[in-house]
DNA sequence: AGCAAGATCGGT
DNA sequence: CCGATCTTGCTG
């Protein structure tokens, strides 16, 4: 009912990431609705960011970052850890945020495990799917929030230094 | 066909 | 600090 549409997604990654902290992370499984709020969040954006996959171009991975906005990208890393990503800004702009912790599991790695989600999700979306999505939350307004580089990417030189990784403050929490 | 690296995490 | 574990994209 209070779910995220397309057009909260079709922006820019920079104005879409810090957007989804606060919001509830939904996912149904078994037919019961499990909510989560986001609590940290990064932006990857575009084929010139060095830690954005899509630096390396369109290929077989990063086909669905080149998408309209409100598609899951998932990967796997260090094979062991499905990554969480959700597809913003329109077609043929590849970009994504990457969620890394919702509340009571901080770690992008970690939030999949709990959610149960893997290779399945991929191209998912957002705005149509049974099984997740996001939504507004009412009890949470005014976010306040944190910047810092982004983590695990010290390979991007410049790109490293931008202060795309965002964590909501606690003194949001009541 | 083979290889090196990776948007991580948990245990020494 | 180190190893686990396997997909991906690049090289030849």
């Amino acid at each position: 009912m209070n779910r995220l549409q397309r057009d909260f997604f079709t922006c820019d990654v920079l104005k879409v990431a810090p957007e989804l902290l606060g919001k509830n992370l939904v996912r149904k499984v078994d037919n019961q609705i499990e909510k989560y709020l986001i609590t940290e969040v990064e932006a990857y954006r575009g084929e010139k960011d060095l830690a954005c996959h899509a630096s390396k171009g369109r290929t077989p991975r990063t086909e669905i970052m080149y998408h309209n906005g409100g598609l899951v990208y998932v990967y796997l890393i260090y094979g062991m850890y499905w990554m969480l990503n959700v597809v913003t800004s329109v077609n043929e702009i590849p970009q994504a945020v990457l969620i890394r912790g919702i509340k009571g599991f901080e770690g992008p790695g970690k939030l999949t495990k709990k959610l149960n989600i893997d290779k399945s999700f991929y191209g998912e979306d957002l705005v149509n799917s049974n099984r997740i999505w996001i939504e507004n939350n009412e009890d949470l307004e005014d976010i306040k929030y944190k910047t810092t580089p982004r983590i695990g990417i010290d390979y991007a030189v410049e790109w490293k230094h931008k202060l795309w990784r965002f964590i909501l403050s606690e003194k949001n929490d009541h």
